[in-house]
DNA sequence: TCCATAAATTGACCGTGGTCACTTTCATAG
DNA sequence: CTATGAAAGTGACCACGGTCAATTTATGGA
């Protein structure tokens, strides 16, 4: 039997519900109770429709980075790490926004522990693809395969947000350590 | 007032259970009321020594990954990428042998939340120190401060980690995965 | 030795994510 | 139109981390 109209609404109803109850309270505050009641539906149809509640965030948080990859994916290639940076810059002021998203994020960005790749992780991909197009088509190293810089990208991309929640978070922007990194990675100079 | 014996006594039973139950169940199976039953205290004492589950788990993987440490900073400093590799490779064996324990580190990596920084936090700081030591020491790049160096050295590691864990986990092995990143960190031929 | 005070411990209780046997609704065949 | 089986939905229930007012135990001064 094909999937009914009645499971997309009520999906969908679940979806908008967590949407609006994370407006105005933050994704750190939302209960499962809460999204069931506003949407009008038992509790037990939210599990039917999310394997548990991370898959929701997944879904959400994963829903929110697409839309700035396809921002991103207009652009032209950046001709320098500062034109990265003022690309990847408004998709981590979302990241690091909660510390609850950031952490999800994390967890979902080594790909799905079970079959399934979830959205979090697929921006990951889309992310490498991008960045490694990008970094091909600019005025970069040219000693290791783009992908691998992407890949490096990504690495420090994380490490720097999570310096971000650092208590000696030592006054460094994001941005700045940013720079730092990708200086180092992008464009190594070991003359001397 | 000074602490108590007894609070010491309260506390090495804690973790004398936990350690117990861990060694034959995995981090993950691990519950508190588990730990209180076999200790032979209430749960509220339980929650008087750490803060909350998360707290007791970063001091037991923590301790562990300080021991790594000890071993490693016996070591003479690496002279290539293959030796540091080897001077790793028992400390992500660990790291690896559960996702759970994994996500916990991956938490905790970017330094306490709040107040007090935590056991695993140290251990990044003290693979830091000792990293940035081995790298001004050893054949590697010299464009680039040894604790830059080092802080990506950590990058990698988690990113090497987390990408074990992926489905997409396309049969490349954790120390391979480093041996192509820190080749290309530590050692850039940007010539042609 | 006894009292006052602080420290340590207790366990009933709560919040919240997640389960599952059961009921309701839908789609299709006859 | 009705019977039938599958899909969708229900809500009482459980597991488990965490709280807190009340109680017990230790300590140091009189």
């Amino acid at each position: 039997m094909a999937v009914q109209t009645r499971t997309l609404k009520t999906r969908a109803k679940l979806i908008e519900a967590a949407q609006n109850r994370i407006k105005d309270a933050g994704y750190e505050a939302l209960r499962v109770e809460d999204v069931v009641k506003d949407a009008g539906v038992a509790k037990g149809t939210f599990f039917a429709h999310f394997k548990d509640k991370d898959a929701l965030m997944d879904h959400l948080i994963g829903g929110e980075i697409h839309a700035f990859l396809d921002e991103v994916e207009l652009m032209e290639p950046p001709k320098s790490v500062d034109e990265i940076l003022d690309a990847l810059m408004p998709s981590f002021e979302f990241m690091t926004q909660e510390r609850f998203v950031f952490d999800v994020i994390l967890r979902h960005s080594g790909a799905a522990q079970n079959s399934e790749i979830g959205a979090i992780a697929q921006t990951f991909i889309r992310h490498g693809t991008v960045m490694a197009h990008w970094l091909a088509h600019g005025p970069f190293r040219k000693d290791i395969d783009p992908a691998l810089m992407a890949d490096g990208v990504g690495a420090f991309q994380i490490q720097a947000l999570a310096l971000h929640f650092c208590t000696a978070h030592n006054g460094i922007s994001i941005r700045d350590r940013m720079e730092t990194y990708l200086n180092a990675w992008l464009l190594p100079k070991p003359s001397g």
